[in-house]
Parts: C-alpha cells; sequence; structure tokens
RNA sequence: GCGGGAGUGGUGUAACGGCAGCCACGCCAGACUUAGGAUCUGGUGCCUUCGGGCGUGCGGGUUCGAAUCCCGCCUCCCGCACCA
C-alpha cells in the first residue's frame, strides 16, 4: 500500500512517535500479514455436512448454523467507493460474531456478471464482455479481501461460470416442465397434467383449448398447444416495450415516463411480440400471504404488497349486440351510477363491435373527427401504440378516447350506455374494459366532463360536499330496480347484495385482480444465459435434455442487437445469437431419431442469474446437482413448524425491494413445490442496508469542484477562494466526491475504515460520509493496542498477577452486555460506543504503563475482534491466544457485575428533578421515598405542602405529586 | 393523490413510558513539546440576575411522569401512482 505516503495527513508522518505505536503503517502490516495468513490456514472454510465441503465438519457439528449473505454485486468497471462496503461489513462483523459466539456460520461471496454494462462495452470495444467481466472480478476480489471479510473463498463463483449457468438453465426447464394447479394452489410437473386429461380427471384450464373440443378428440399437435398454455414459462405474443433504437424489448423498469428508454433514451413502442414470460401472476396469493410469515421490515413488505396489488371486487358483464363487455369494478355497490363503458384501445373486442357509421346527431366530441367509427378508432389505436404504458399512466393528462358507434347494455337497469375506447383505461389491469361511474370516480368524472357524459350519484355526499366526484363513504341513493335495491345500505353490505344478484342473473361474479403482471423473461442480448430450448420443424419449443447442458453461449462477431431507426416501430427483434448460424442450427435425437431443430436465440433476463445463487454457495463444484438437498435442509431448512426457512441473514439495498426479490421468491416457491428445496423462501430475515452519500460542490459555472478541496469558512463553503454550492446525494467520480475504500485503507488502514463505517449508525440507516471524522475510529484503535502494548518497548503491559479493581469488572461486564446487544441488534455504533467507554476506562485507571489485568485485555480484544479482526488477531496472538481470534468464545457477561450495590436515583417533585440520592441497589418503595424525604433540597421542596402521592420506582426514581 | 418512514446540540447519533443528549466528530482550554496535524487531561444544548429557567418540528391529549403512546397540523425522505 504506497498510498501511505502521498497523503498529507498521515498521522505517522511526525517525527517522534513511539517506535510501537498503532499507526496506519503499522495497521498495515498487521493487515496484509493476517490476510495471507488466514488464507494459507482456510481459517474461513465453512464445512458442510456432506460432501466435499464436509472436512473439519466435526468440530461444528454441535453448534446451530448461520447464513449471511449479501446481495452479490455487478462487477463495474468503477470499482467500490467508500459505500458500497456498508452492507458487506454488516454482514462480516454479524458472522465473525456468530462464530465466536458458537454458530457454524456460511458468509459466501460471488458475482452477478451477466448484463448490459459489459456488453456495452464491448460492442463499443469488441472485447469479449467475459474478458473485461473477468478483470472487474479480479479487481473488486481484491478490494474486497483487503477490507478483511471472512467470505469463504471456495465458495466463490459468478453468474457468468458454464458450471453455474449450467443450472440457472436447468431451472428453467424445471419451470417450462410445470404447470400450476390452482386447486391445489401449487406447481406440478407437467406429465401430471398430461396424465390427468388423458384420463379424464381434469379439463384443460379457460383459454388453452382454443378449439373448444374435448381432449380426447384432438390432436397431438392440438393437444401440445394445450398442453404447452399451461406451462409456467410459456411463449406468448404480448404487448411489450419494443425500443427499435436499442433493438430490443424492454421491461417497463426501463421505460421512462416519457417513454423512452432509460438507456440511450430511445423512443419506445407497445407492440405485441412473441416472447418467454414465467407466470409469477399463479402465486400472487402466496407471495402476499408468506410475507407475513418473514422476518423483513414492514415498508420492504409494503412495496410488494403494493406491486402484487391484490384488489377484490366483481365481474360484470355488459350485453352488446351479440357479445358481451365483461368489466372489472372494485365498486359493484355504484352499478346503477353507470353511465358509459370503456375499453382499453387495445381490447380484443373492439374491432368486432365498432359500428359501420356514427349515427345521426352524433356528438362531434365524440368522433375524433373521423368520418367512420373505425377510422377513428384506427387513428386512436395508432396514437395510442406509440405512448408507453408509463407515459399513458400520466394522470395528469386530459382524458382522450373515442365512441365505437355502439352501446351496451347496463345488467341492473336496462339502460343504454354508450361505449368509448380511452387510455386511460389500461389493456393489461382487470379485464381491460370498465364501467364508468363519474357520480363516484374521479377519472370518470374528468372524461363525462369532456365527453359530456351523464353523471348519476348513488353515494349520498355529505351537505358540505363541494362537487366532483364523492369517492367517500355514505348510504347508498338511486339504486333500485325492481328486483332489488341498494338504497340507504352501506358500501360493504351493498356490495355483498348487488354481487349476489349479479351471480344469480349470471352477470356477473366476484373476483380478484392483482396489478402483477406475468414476468417478461426473454431480452434479445448477448451477454445472458441461452435459453435451453430448441424448436421443432413445428416452431413447438422443446426442452433441451439435461445431460446436454449448458448450453453454451457461441462467439460472435458482434455483440449488439440488430438497431433500427429510432421511430420504425414495425420493425422485429433480431438478437445477436440469431447470427451465430453456426450455432443456432442444431441436429438433435430427443427419442425420435436425429432430427434438426433451430435454437432459441433471446437469452435470459439479468434476473435470472441472481433468482437462485443463494442455493449454489452451499456447494458450487457440484456437478451432478443444483444443489445436494441435504445441504438445503442443513443451511436452509425450516427451523419449526410454520417457519418458512432460508437464509437467516440478507443484507443488500433498498433498491432490490421489489424485482429481484420478488423473482427470487417465486422461482423458490416453484422448487419447493417440485421438491427441490425444502424451505418455503429463500430469505428469512432481510435488511436494507442505509446509503453513504456525500457532499458535492458546484461553482458558479455549475461545474461541480473537488469536494476535497472545498473549505468551509464562517458558514460559507470556499473553492480556491470562492464560493461554491453544496449539494447533497450520491457519490461518484462526475460530482467530484469519490472517496474509495482503498484510499480510507492507505490512509488509516482496513481495521480503522470497518471501525468509522459501521460506527455512524445502525445498518439500516443511511447517513453522510465525513472523511475528517474517521480520526476518531483510529484513535480508539490506537488506545485500544496502549492497553495492550507498551508503545515505547513493545512489550505487552497486561499482567497476570493484577486483579482487576470491582470499578473495571463492573465496567468490563456491561460493555460485554451493550456490545452483544449491539451485535445481535445489528446496531454496531451501539458496540463501539461500548467498547469506547472500556477502553476510556482502563486508559483512565491504568494510566499509560501500569499493567492492566490480562483477563480484561483479552476480553477487550475479543469484544473488538468481530469490527476490527486483523488489530484483533494481533493482540490475542500477543497476549498469547490460543490459535485464529475468529475461533475464540465470544465473552459472556457475568450478571453479578451488571448491578451496582448502590444506585443514584433522580427525586422528582411534580415531574421535574430536583434532586439525586444515593440508595442501596435494592432498595424498597419504603426506603426510597424515606431517603428521599431525607434529603435537604427535596425537604425544602416539600415544606408547607400536601404530599397527594409518591411514586416510587426501585432503581430508578422517586416523584412526589404535590398540591 | 395513495401507502410507508423520519424530524433530538454546530455534525453523526444515544436514551425497557422514568435524570434528554451515551459514544464520537468539531470546537475551547490545559499538559507534554522546538513544533502539533500526534498523544494525554478537562470543558462544551440554549438562556441566566447563578436562585434557577427553557429545551427532542408545531398544537392538543393520555399519564404521577412523554423524545417515546394517542389525535390534528407542518416539513423532509422513500415507494406507488389514470390499477377501475
Amino acid at each position: 500500500m504506497s498510498q501511505t505516503a502521498d497523503l498529507p495527513h498521515g498521522a505517522d508522518q511526525a517525527g517522534d512517535v513511539p517506535p510501537h505505536r498503532y499507526t496506519p503503517a503499522l495497521a498495515q502490516q498487521i493487515e496484509l500479514s493476517w490476510q495471507d495468513r488466514w488464507e494459507d490456514e482456510g481459517t474461513f472454510h465453512t464445512p458442510n455436512p456432506t460432501g466435499r465441503l464436509s472436512a473439519g465438519f466435526e468440530r461444528v457439528a454441535d453448534r446451530p448454523k448461520f447464513f449471511a449473505m449479501d446481495m452479490f454485486p455487478y462487477p463495474s468497471g468503477a470499482g467500490l467507493h467508500v459505500g458500497h462496503p456498508l452492507g458487506y461489513l454488516g454482514t462480516d462483523v454479524t458472522s465473525r460474531f456468530r462464530r465466536m459466539d458458537g454458530d457454524n456460520v456460511l458468509h459466501p461471496m460471488g458475482y452477478d456478471a451477466f448484463g448490459l454494462p459489459a456488453e456495452q462495452f464491448a460492442v463499443q470495444t469488441g472485447q469479449h464482455p467475459r474478458v473485461t467481466t473477468e478483470a472487474n472480478i479480479a479487481a473488486i476480489s481484491t478490494q474486497l479481501r483487503r477490507l478483511g471479510v471472512d467470505h469463504d473463498q471456495r465458495r466463490t463463483f459468478a453468474t457468468i461460470d458454464p458450471g453455474y449457468y449450467k443450472w440457472t438453465q436447468w431451472i428453467f426447464l424445471q419451470i417450462f416442465g410445470a404447470w400450476f394447479d390452482e386447486d391445489a394452489n401449487r406447481a406440478r410437473p407437467i406429465e401430471e397434467l398430461v396424465a390427468e386429461l388423458d384420463s379424464g380427471s381434469r379439463e384443460p384450464a379457460a383459454g388453452t383449448n382454443p378449439s373448444g373440443r374435448p381432449w380426447a378428440e384432438l390432436d397431438q399437435r392440438e393437444k401440445n398447444g394445450v398442453v404447452d398454455a399451461h406451462r409456467l414459462a410459456y411463449l406468448n405474443e404480448a404487448p411489450v416495450n419494443w425500443c427499435p433504437g436499442l433493438g430490443t424489448v424492454l421491461s417497463n423498469e426501463e421505460v421512462t415516463a416519457d417513454g423512452r428508454s432509460e438507456r440511450g433514451n430511445f423512443p419506445v413502442f407497445r407492440r405485441p411480440l412473441k416472447q418467454w414470460m414465467m407466470r409469477i401472476t399463479s402465486y400472487a396469493d402466496r407471495l402476499l400471504a408468506d410475507l407475513d410469515r418473514l422476518d423483513w421490515s414492514d415498508s420492504l413488505k409494503q412495496m410488494q404488497r403494493n406491486w402484487i396489488g391484490r384488489s377484490t371486487g366483481a365481474k360484470v358483464r355488459f350485453a352488446c349486440g351479440s357479445e358481451a363487455i365483461e368489466v372489472f369494478t372494485t365498486r359493484p355497490d355504484t352499478l346503477f351510477g353507470a353511465t358509459y363503458v370503456v375499453l382499453a384501445p387495445e381490447h380484443p373486442l373492439v374491432g368486432a363491435l365498432t359500428a359501420d357509421v356514427w349515427p345521426d346527431g352524433t356528438d362531434p366530441r365524440w368522433t375524433g373527427g373521423a368520418a367512420t367509427p373505425a377510422e377513428a378508432v384506427r387513428e386512436y389505436q395508432r396514437q395510442a401504440s406509440r405512448r408507453s404504458e408509463l407515459d399513458r399512466q400520466d394522470a395528469g393528462r386530459d382524458k382522450t378516447g373515442v365512441w365505437l358507434g355502439v352501446t351496451a347494455t347496463n345488467p341492473v337497469n336496462g339502460r343504454e350506455l354508450p361505449v368509448f375506447i380511452a387510455d386511460y383505461v389500461l389493456t393489461g389491469y382487470g379485464t381491460g374494459a370498465i364501467m364508468a361511474v363519474p357520480g363516484e370516480d374521479t377519472r370518470d368524472f374528468d372524461f363525462a366532463g369532456a365527453f359530456g357524459l351523464p353523471v348519476v350519484r348513488t353515494v349520498q355526499p355529505p351537505a358540505d360536499f363541494e362537487g366532483g366526484a364523492y369517492t367517500g363513504a355514505g348510504p347508498m341513493i338511486n339504486s333500485s330496480n325492481g328486483e332489488i335495491s341498494l338504497d340507504g345500505l352501506d358500501k360493504a353490505e351493498a356490495i355483498a347484495r348487488i354481487t349476489a344478484w349479479l351471480v344469480e342473473r349470471g352477470a356477473g361474479e366476484a373476483t380478484t385482480t392483482y396489478k402483477l403482471r406475468d414476468w417478461l423473461f426473454s431480452r434479445q442480448r448477448y451477454w445472458g444465459e441461452p435459453f435451453p430450448i430448441v424448436y421443432d420443424e413445428h416452431d413447438r419449443p422443446v426442452a433441451v435434455p439435461t445431460s446436454m447442458l449448458p448450453v453454451l453461449l457461441p462467439e460472435v462477431d458482434d455483440y449488439s442487437p440488430k438497431t433500427f431507426a429510432d421511430d420504425d416501430a414495425d420493425s422485429a427483434p433480431e438478437p445477436p445469437l440469431s447470427r451465430a448460424t453456426e450455432w443456432t442450427t442444431v441436429t438433435l435425437d430427443l427419442g425420435d431419431g436425429p432430427k434438426e431443430y433451430r435454437r432459441e436465440t433471446n437469452t435470459m433476463p439479468n434476473w435470472a442469474g441472481s433468482c437462485w445463487y443463494y442455493l449454489r454457495y452451499l456447494d458450487p463444484g457440484d456437478d451432478e446437482r443444483m444443489v445436494d438437498p441435504e445441504l438445503e435442509r442443513y443451511w436452509m431448512g425450516p427451523r419449526s413448524v410454520g417457519d418458512t426457512g432460508g437464509v437467516d441473514l440478507y443484507v443488500g439495498g433498498v433498491e432490490h425491494a421489489v424485482l429481484h426479490l420478488l423473482y427470487a421468491r417465486f422461482w423458490h416457491k416453484v422448487l419447493h413445490d417440485l421438491g427441490h428445496v425444502s424451505s418455503e423462501e429463500p430469505f428469512r430475515r432481510l435488511v436494507n442496508q442505509g446509503y453513504i452519500s456525500a457532499y458535492a460542490y458546484t461553482d458558479e459555472r455549475g461545474f461541480y469542484v473537488p469536494a476535497a478541496e472545498v473549505v468551509e469558512r464562517d458558514g460559507q463553503f470556499l473553492h480556491d477562494g470562492k464560493p461554491v454550492d453544496r449539494e447533497y446525494g450520491k457519490i461518484g467520480k462526475s460530482l467530484k466526491n469519490m472517496v474509495t475504500p482503498d484510499e480510507m485503507i492507505g490512509a488509516y488502514g482496513a481495521d480503522t475504515f470497518r471501525v468509522y463505517e459501521m460506527s455512524t449508525g445502525p445498518l439500516e440507516q443511511s447517513r453522510p460520509w465525513e472523511t475528517k471524522a474517521v480520526v476518531g475510529s483510529q484513535r480508539l484503535l490506537q488506545r485500544i493496542w496502549r492497553v495492550v502494548v507498551d508503545e515505547q518497548t513493545g512489550a505487552v503491559r497486561s499482567a497476570d498477577d493484577v486483579e482487576p479493581a470491582e470499578p473495571t469488572l463492573r465496567a468490563l461486564h456491561q460493555a460485554i452486555d451493550g456490545v452483544r446487544d449491539g451485535y445481535t441488534t445489528l446496531r454496531f455504533n451501539i458496540a463501539i460506543a461500548r467498547i469506547t467507554e472500556l477502553t476510556n476506562h482502563l486508559t483512565q485507571a491504568y494510566g499509560a504503563s501500569s499493567p492492566v489485568p490480562r483477563a480484561v485485555a483479552e476480553q477487550l480484544v475479543l469484544l473488538v475482534a468481530p469490527l476490527a479482526p486483523h488489530l484483533g488477531e494481533e493482540l490475542w496472538s500477543r497476549l498469547g491466544g490460543e490459535g485464529s481470534v475468529a475461533w475464540a468464545p465470544f465473552p459472556t457477561a457475568d450478571p453479578r457485575w451488571l448491578v451496582e450495590d448502590t444506585v443514584q436515583v433522580a427525586v422528582q417533585v411534580n415531574g421535574k428533578v430536583r434532586s439525586q440520592v444515593m440508595v442501596p441497589a435494592d432498595a424498597d418503595a419504603a426506603a426510597l421515598e424515606a431517603a428521599a424525604r431525607a434529603d435537604e433540597k427535596i425537604a425544602a421542596h416539600l415544606d408547607g405542602a400536601t404530599v397527594r402521592r409518591v411514586i416510587a420506582v426501585p432503581g430508578r426514581l422517586v416523584n412526589f405529586v404535590v398540591a
């Protein structure tokens, strides 16, 4: 680490530091030497109960297991800044503490290495993404090692390793080979579906059998179609975000609010394309319900609940000519107030319903200026396709739409309601059609206003209601026909009554819908997992046999998909793999003789590799199976009846609150249903670490200036003598406020850096970075060093023949108690505060040179070892400790020393503290009161007053309530 | 708009409903010093007539007692947002 010499503030620059002071230079020397020893001795090799990684299991066999994990990094070329290690250090301190405290701890790390940045770089440079990715992995791995983390290096892998993505492909085939049994509410192998269809014990699910003929009468190709339509991974012609400028489809999350690609800022179009989908919606209920069984933060659970977006209501059918329009509503109670019907522009019935001509006297606002309804519809649909889904969801936009020239019949009162298409109705939610109730819905009210449609109120608004749509509570009005009346009922009762009535009449039924959509699983990219799928001569997708996995990513000349003109909405995707013509065509014998097949040329999305990596840590070298079931039971299995099982502590950023965590939970549940894992959830406990932010400064031209050169004077921030503006936010090179762990390690050592990061707040909390405060952590470690080592001679100060005095024992055991609490609850700042108190006590009690009792010094070293592991090892070894401190037992507080003999108790008069008295710790209420009354100041306060009540809490306080 | 969370010294933070501000940074003073950017010691919420008074975003409430619980505001952060 050559940085030391270059840094102006190196603490070891002064001339006369004692020769054996814990300086940054010494810290680095110690750190590098222990990091080598850990590697040489395999200190952090975690034994499995069985298999190739089981050596040494006997020494941990009686321990409980603890599986701690970080969200693995994407190895970008930018390297780590000081914000990145926060979570990694949190799991590291925790895993070191748990190991010392008697757990068999698994703390692995890997790399999420498929993805766009590497592919973009490859497109620009022509260099294979694997080359740059592996170089980045090597760089980050070096940075992590230098932090002193206790990862089991034997378990490290990257998602791009063929030995890993072989099993990603295998899992895809499991999902492809499964269907969701709605009755059993779980996935089952597809062969069981075929058997049940053949035996007649099951009918094809709704929508899976286009011909409508009985299963037994279908030919083989029709049967194949029915079966394929049941699969959990399926091909579907669905509206997707097509970005011609990038040549790829994008997920909704990759499209900006103004309908452009997040990357590159190209226009994005909604259009139907055949894509791989995953039926995550089948799991919506279980994904929602099982949140209650997880130890995750409420806010995170709430984000997942919102994303799943379950809402209950009713489907209602409105007759329209020979067709029926099915709408979804959460307010069937307001059905009498429906005054028109709206379909999404892409609704499949639009074509069939559209009238030939406008009736006489059609309101010009309804026609969109077109001569015929068909023309109006065509033009409106064309406009809508140019808008992305997100763009259409801009609630502030004025309502637009056109009339189809027809009406539909309201089943409750026979009223004929005009049928519109409008883009404020979304095709993917509910049934893609609504009944519009302007009296009780704000959006419908806006549309009705713009189109001159009537408003009928069915909920009585309060007297002071100012108009518009009334969405509050109130008794039903205007809601009766010859058979049923809702008038006077409240919302819940009205919903129950009208739903029952609709069911009776065959006009509707209660239903539940979700915002969650099926997962678009294919991408037109190079740097991803190839699908283990080939197509036969009928274009039917067929699984590549497991024995032929992995399907290796082929070499190509050009890593980019074919791109098109920005606005060429009708272009079609051509993935990079489609140009690897030697690869795309393959001859296989799938049991019916050698035949020619065509390979799938899409690749999987970046999420695939991160959906199951936690399982692979259990034995990444296993070439026979995804994971040994025995290992999965040991590390992940449920601990008790009702426990979901899963990783014991998963730490990562809140940016993955929804997608990664939802996708991983979904895959895990499929694997559970198919019998591959015993756990029901992947992550039993999850913590979102906070972010580290920093100040950035801009000069009068708005350019960033180096934050390190800015000085504060009289509340003003100056760079080069000129005032600059300060903003608070991200750390980054372009913001000129980048601080790297390497710089900090160079200036102070890894242990100081670790202690500083952990000292600034609870793990979950975001906090600012402040380089000038790091020195406080260094001072602490220097004082701890001084407790053990004589700075002048280098000799160990502590002595066997010195007995600790009582105050020292109390300070020690109170510290042990507090530090344990801090480590257990991930409030490392608390642990550090208690360690500091103990250190300060020892410094004062024993001065700079008198010997510290060995037992106390040892315990102090053990307390700090999880936070500052190199210092811990060094002092432990100098004190003559056996083996690595990483495996030494963590101290336990003796309750005897946690209680004082005498305690100071506050005495209040009317809730205000007026004095303090010393009393025996076990003094009862009467003794407390007597001691308080004997106090001069209190006596003065009570003199002449009437004491109406006395509250005495032993060990805490006395409160006199006086008149 | 809906949902979630948070407001405590100059700063990061700490306080089972029981003495507000532990521990740090910064700042002030002192010691050791040629020197201090090292180290050590002490001080540091605000006001004060030195008795004390006031203090946890604002206003109410519950309680003997509220930073903590309840109600209503204000501000900030995060998520969702034409989801019928």
